[in-house]
DNA sequence: GACTAATTCAAACAAATGTTTTATACTAAT
DNA sequence: ATTAGTATAAAACATTTGTTTGAATTAGTC
């Protein structure tokens, strides 16, 4: 077999695919190889064959959700910037709300992203911040826009601060 | 022996105060139970002979979280329940945030709190309920009492959640 | 001081779990 | 068709971990 790339994908990639839910669902701790590879339908030592280890695994599927979050949901916090401040703002706050609390397949990554913050393993919690830190500085200059040259830069972060966690609070409140 | 509520406290309350401080920082499956009888100096047989499981121990952690939320913890949110409602309001958020920022001793239970909320597990996150549902309730009529009687339910609700959601927002993301 | 109950301890047990191994089936190039 | 590299499968391994056991020790009671 010559073409590592684009061969055997099948597998490789059904794997990644549950233990981004389960991963998500369950935490890392409370997932075990074997629920993987049952739900995919793979043998066991399939993760170890594709990824090395469990924990490896993991980092692909961290690394994954960052991925996806410069393609598909970065590209819906940036649909809109035309308008006036007010809009983005609105829209940012929309954008991220829906991400946040949707049902859909794109809300795993958030899962997985609000256990990193209650919980941070090695140094995967840095590759998380890969997703915060972007959204964060785009949310920093609308603010930066909306209140003008005179506020401090502790004032906009402090607003950006207030406005995301207003926004998380659903997320982390919802089994309440 | 003869008095089992008074005697053998010294182990059992040893291992219960270890307990808490582990839980709270390494989550209910990355603790161990011979980590926990390690650092409390205890034979590892212990927390089984007094808690009769690893599981019923963690419960006992979150009562004995719940428990101090109705003695410390609420009396120092009911101190000043004379002064006008924006007064209330400033020194309900400043001890929500005290405790929930503090590094001290009382902020394990909150660490608890929000692994939780994030990764229940069984019917613990009930009796985590109990700790939450009086602090909301209260801050509930505080925000009431400010917005005045024309206020829907909804609006105080959702102001409620604005003003816990930003200073949760603080604990959760500490580690960012 | 003897006796009974409670506690502590070391060892062992049993189940779960990540990982490795070894053999077999498959795929593609020569 | 043969062969070499790859993928899959079943089983075994080694470690961790919650729990149990049974003996030894301690503490309280008569």
């Amino acid at each position: 077999m010559v073409n590592q790339e684009n061969e055997h994908i099948k597998t490789r990639e059904r794997i990644l695919a549950i233990a981004c839910e389960v991963f998500a669902k369950r935490g890392f701790r409370n997932t075990t190889v074997r629920d993987i590879c049952q739900q995919a339908g793979v043998n066991v030592a399939s993760v170890n064959y594709y990824f090395s280890s469990k924990e490896k695994l993991y980092e692909e599927v961290c690394k994954y959700a960052c991925g996806i979050s410069s393609q598909d949901g970065d590209q819906r916090f940036k649909l809109d910037s035309s308008g006036n401040p007010e809009e983005q703002l609105k829209s940012f706050v929309q954008a991220l709300l829906t991400n946040v609390l949707g049902n859909e397949p794109s809300s795993w990554r958030h899962m997985i992203m609000s256990r990193e913050m209650v919980q941070p393993t090695n140094a995967l919690s840095i590759i998380v911040r890969e997703m915060i830190k972007p959204r964060f500085q785009q949310l920093y200059s609308i603010v930066q826009e909306l209140l003008g040259k005179k506020a401090s830069d502790e004032t906009v972060r402090r607003c950006c601060f207030s406005i995301t966690g207003q926004c998380l609070y659903y997320r982390f409140a919802q089994p309440v």
